[in-house]
DNA sequence: CGCTTTCGCTACGGCTCGTAGCGTAATGCC
DNA sequence: GGCATTACGCTACGAGCCGTAGCGAAAGCG
């Protein structure tokens, strides 16, 4: 996902190893000097390329580490587990793990902190990170109501509306268990998270109900 | 909260109008600039202090913003409104007029993202950002058990795994309507986000109750 | 008054940045 | 094959910020 040249057939091909080599050195240093430590000589460096290929296909940091960090999300899938309930666990232990590694810790929120100040780099983020993530929800919620365990919504305002605040809510609860409190969202804390999701804080707390 | 000196009773004492000026001038360069660009040079220049009495205080760039940033939570209360729904939406929405701030949103989460890194700087968040708003939500579930809104919890274990289940839900959500979807968490969007809480996915679809 | 600590100022080596310039390598078109 | 075009590796550069050292002056305390 580098800056693309502008239609060019002509003339030497850029190298595609050159750019998942960069990418995965992107990550390397990531893990090992963090965010504000990292530094693109040192990429280029790990990448065996030189500084200045590095700087013709991307504009600067932030765009580096969001390509670097977005395709550790390629592997995000919501696979039919029966229910609503199964299904939201496993796509939220599919994403704990993600941001348990270190790469996803650290380059995520460097780069969300930045995009607060930089509207090119926060659509990147929401092309390649966000919308990915959001879709599973779309599917997920849609799967539900084909079972009836979640209401049609006839308004398609109104639905967005719904599915972007379930985004907020799952995302958010998970990143916030992973980066602010520092705790892992294992199966247990996930258990109880898609019970508070599903029925509520007052019905979570009780015993009846099975999910 | 700079770093403090040993316990010295004589000598010229530090200036506490430095520290303000500091953490001010910390603010305003987080607004102008955001994290990325900002210098400590620059800081102490807009606090009309000497760079050499900045770093006397502050280890570096990351314990200053925790310290500048935090001030900003301390207006953070939580007024009995009556109901637990009528709380939570109260809290949330000061917690969201925080984060509408470009110093919040810019800083707090580079911070965070330094974080995970840097364990001192995990405790230094911790206990000046992340245990006040703790204690809110401890204070409204009391509050909330006291009405009988909720239930009761005898083993002291699981109480705290509610209470941080709760915290990461609600903060998480929060933080995440506004930095990663980048919308306000306005009032329409927190009485959906209340709803969803109280009752759940699918009975916060249902019209009959009102909260 | 002396002792102690802080303050403002200047200066410094070291690092990273982002770019420019050059010669070379790899492709498409004729 | 020859040619135009683009990518690549390498070197070098001015600029900016970092974090620290050294100094004299200022502000408290007994």
């Amino acid at each position: 996902m580098p800056s693309r040249s502008p239609a060019s057939r002509t003339g030497r091909p850029r190298s595609a190893a050159a750019d998942a080599a960069i990418l995965a050195a992107t990550r390397a240093a990531l893990v090992e000097l963090g965010w504000s430590k990292l530094t693109l000589g040192d990429v280029a460096a790990r990448a065996g390329v030189a500084k200045t290929t590095l700087y013709r296909r991307w504009a600067g940091k932030n765009e580096l580490v969001v390509d670097a960090v977005a395709e550790l999300f390629d592997e995000l899938e919501l696979p039919d587990r029966g229910s609503l309930a199964a299904d939201i666990e496993g796509v939220v232990l599919q994403f704990a793990a993600i941001l348990a590694r270190p790469e996803a810790r650290n380059g995520l929120m460097a780069v969300v902190a930045e995009s607060t100040r930089d509207d090119a780099l926060r659509d990147r983020i929401r092309t390649l990170v966000v919308e990915r993530q959001k879709r599973l929800v779309l599917q997920g919620r849609a799967r539900a109501q084909r079972r009836g365990e979640l209401p049609e919504e006839p308004d398609p305002e109104e639905a967005a509306r719904t599915v972007d605040l379930i985004f907020d809510v799952v995302a958010g609860a998970v990143v916030h268990r992973a980066l602010v409190s520092g705790e892992p969202a294992d199966e247990m804390w996930v258990r109880g998270f898609t019970r508070v999701l599903l029925l509520g804080l007052a019905g979570a707390a009780e015993d009846s109900v099975d999910v």
